[in-house]
DNA sequence: ATGTTTATTATTTTT
DNA sequence: TAATAAACAT
């Protein structure tokens, strides 16, 4: 029984997934089969130990992070593995204070806000604190109250800390915000962990409730944890002392969003006693790429020095290529990808591209339509981001929670119904000052005629939407979600007005209020109720990434964070350049680079078999075109495992000598050939070739490059002089 | 109340 | 450049 289920593990996997009783640390490198020693451990605890799922939580950092492991626990364990607690720690916190947060005065149909709702509520925050927005960005202050909150500082505790005078506005701004929050009955995602860290600090007995049924818990990604997130890993743990944490300091990337490697240090601190294992057999990438990982990370200073290692081949060489622009870049990545689909029999989506910023995203979808080459962009304009979306989910929010002030601030106008800005603003005023909730202040208002603040016309439109929402606010509970969206978007006039609006886009949207209604629907079939609350909370705390659908055969585009945890046969990273990675933003503070590097080493590390690097000599910049340097993270690959470099080399004979880089014909090289025609000996200047594309030339140079040949070619006709591969280049000497 | 023009500002975004 | 927000005019 024992050997059946940890059969297959190496002995520092086993080691950990044997270690029960206790505190574990495990430092898993990249490819080091994390999941697969996660998901053993919690089969072996309940195969072999008798441990039930019903008393293991696991928590992680996505959706689709837990719904693999729950999909590959229940392979091991079957039916059981639906019995385990698994979840992130927002949906974990979020439904821990749905059960027990009345204790702590939380209304039990509390809405959740995400970035976008913070930020309008955190705008009116510091209009109601007369703070100049022009002077304080929306955005920093933000940042800094999420800042306060991931380490457990509510206003009472933020004052104590304050030192300047900035932090003074940011005070005043924090404490108006959280009034708004209260008001609205609604928490934003930090609240969801300080609230429920609270909740546990303060009331014995439902910390008790937790520790009796939770006697082991996993949290993974523990890199990326923040201040509170820990402390509630400790609370949630603190009777039994039975906590394992999984993660890798080198793959921590978003320091910005206040995840603390330190909490690594923290654990070790907490918990003296703690098993550390070591997870360092790389069983992802060839070892090309591992040696090219294991340089680039080498530098960082703030770092533990660890061993990785692989016994698979060395595979093909890193291919580094310079393009002209970014618009060739992703014409030689498209080209590269056609060509490894023809001769490589590689499958689409068994490739990716990965940019470090959103925007690069642009030319790279340019190419594969060009090219017809199917693609599948993660990110860039969300999902649940979309306005028609949003509006949606807002009507469904006003309808549980009226309170919701910036959902109903959203809709409320939304079709127009002749409540402007004015009338709106005006009767928000009259709420305040009368102490009231802005739907009540409504309500109260509609019943005054008006009070003097408003003309009868938009008394009679306010009395007319409240109408409106009382009438769906009674239907909704006698219908499931999917029934209730279409009632709203049917009686509210929404499908109307997208299908009427001026800009064209309509059907578009109308398909993406389809697809949300899809969501609703398997949330209908799913909980008994009508299961509003149910959805409105998988709305909140889901993203894109969670439903990627790998069902079609598409290259994938997506930025280097959103790439951590996955992994592909071939990766392309394209920006490899100086203001871009490393961004600009984080060139003057040794920290922030470091986590560059970091973000950079992510994505070297999501190659299984082939990596291409790509850096432009130019590139478009907010209009201007800026001087592309390659990126000095480049510079940490040892050169023996690099195909070809064709930086600041050029042949001299095109009358471009002395500017590095490409010549402007140049615009396809690299991108063609075939990986099969390698020869025995080598080229040499005067031979006759002919290439499957460009056709017959005269070679002009033919030099070294690593393993690989670098033959210059100056072909007959347009095609001009190219620089190829070897390796890949299907030429044929010519008699 | 709403459509139009000008100004502003550009990372990353697991939840 | 291009997307969005604020100011402005209708």
């Amino acid at each position: 029984m024992q050997t059946d289920v940890l059969a297959g593990l190496n002995p520092a996997q086993r080691e950990a997934a044997e270690h029960i009783e206790g505190p574990l640390l495990i430092v898993a490198g990249p490819g080091s089969g994390k999941t697969r020693v996660i998901t053993h451990r919690i089969a072996y605890l309940v195969r072999v130990c008798g441990v039930s799922p019903y008393r293991i939580a696991a928590v992680t950092f996505t959706n689709k992070a837990a719904r693999e492991m729950r999909d590959r626990l229940e392979r091991l364990l079957g039916g059981r593995a639906l019995e385990l607690t698994s979840g992130t720690f927002h949906a974990f916190c979020a439904s821990l204070l749905r059960r027990d947060g009345q204790l702590a005065g939380l209304d039990r149909s509390f809405v959740i806000y995400d970035q976008e709702d913070q930020q309008s509520l955190l705008k009116r925050a510091m209009e109601e604190a007369k703070i100049d927005p022009k002077r304080y960005a929306l955005g920093s202050v933000h940042a800094a109250i999420s800042q306060a909150k991931s380490v457990l500082l509510e206003p009472a505790g933020y004052a104590t800390t304050v030192k300047s005078y900035y932090e003074e506005v940011v005070l005043r701004v924090y404490e108006r915000y959280q009034g708004l929050l209260a008001q609205s009955k609604a928490l934003d995602f930090d609240d969801l962990i300080l609230r429920a860290v609270r909740l546990l600090e303060q009331s014995p007995e439902v910390l008790e409730k937790y520790h009796s049924r939770y006697l082991h818990l996993m949290v993974d990604e523990f890199q990326d944890t923040n201040v509170a997130q820990y402390a509630l890993a400790r609370l949630l743990a603190s009777k039994y002392r039975n906590v394992c944490v999984v993660g890798d300091p080198d793959q921590s990337i978003y320091s910005w969003r206040n995840a603390d490697i330190r909490n690594i240090l923290s654990f070790q601190k907490d918990y003296p006693d703690a098993k550390v294992v070591n997870l360092g057999e790389n069983y992802r990438s060839t070892r090309n790429i591992l040696e090219t990982a294991k340089n680039l990370i080498a530098p960082n200073k703030a770092r533990i020095e660890r061993d990785l290692w692989t016994s698979k081949d060395p595979g093909p060489p890193i291919v580094v290529m310079e393009a002209h622009t970014e618009g060739e870049e992703a014409q030689m990545v498209v080209e590269e990808v056609e060509r490894l689909r023809k001769r490589e029999k590689v499958r689409l989506g068994d490739c990716a591209v990965m940019y470090r910023i959103n925007a690069q995203s642009r030319a790279l979808e340019e190419a594969c339509l060009r090219f017809g080459l199917p693609y599948r962009l993660i990110g860039g304009l969300r999902f649940y981001q979309r306005k028609e979306v949003k509006d949606v989910i807002a009507y469904l929010r006003v309808i549980q929670n009226p309170y919701d002030e910036v959902s109903l601030t959203r809709i409320i106008n939304t079709p127009p119904r002749a409540i402007g800005q004015r009338t709106l603003q005006d009767a928000a005023a009259w709420a305040r000052d009368n102490n009231l909730p802005l739907y009540a202040g409504l309500q109260a208002l509609v019943d005054r005629g008006g009070d003097g603040v408003l003309n009868a016309r938009s008394v009679a439109a306010v009395e007319r939407f409240l109408t409106l929402m009382v009438g769906l606010r009674e239907e909704a509970s006698k219908m499931g979600v999917a029934d209730l969206l279409d009632l709203v978007v049917e009686r509210t006039g929404y499908r109307q007005y997208l299908m009427e609006s001026s800009d064209g886009r309509g059907e578009e949207q109308w398909e993406n209020v389809r697809e949300l209604r899809g969501q609703a629907v398997e949330v209908q079939e799913l909980v008994e109720e009508q299961g509003l609350e149910a959805f409105l909370e998988k709305v909140a705390l889901v993203s894109d990434v969670d439903h990627l659908d790998d069902s079609k055969d598409a290259l994938t585009l997506i930025t280097l964070h959103q790439a951590k945890g996955l992994e592909f046969p071939v990766v392309f990273m394209v920006g490899m350049e100086e203001g871009l990675l490393p961004h600009a933003r984080s060139m003057d503070d040794p920290a922030e680079l470091e986590e560059e590097r970091r973000l950079c080493y992510v994505g070297v590390t999501r190659a299984q078999e082939r990596l291409y690097l790509y850096h432009a000599f130019r590139r478009s910049m907010m209009g201007g075109s800026v001087p592309g340097v390659p990126s000095r993270f480049l510079q940490d690959i040892p050169r023996e495992l690099i195909a070809t470099s064709t930086t600041a080399r050029v042949p001299s004979l095109s009358g471009m000598a002395g500017r590095p880089g490409r010549g402007p014909m140049d615009a396809t090289a690299g991108g063609n050939g075939r990986g099969t025609a390698s020869q025995a000996v080598p080229l040499k200047a005067g031979d006759h070739v002919t290439h499957k594309q460009f056709g017959e030339g005269i070679v002009v140079s033919c030099v070294a490059a690593g393993a690989d040949h670098e033959v210059t070619v100056a072909f007959k006709g347009n095609a001009g002089v190219k620089r190829l591969l070897l390796s890949f280049a299907p030429l044929e000497k010519a008699g």
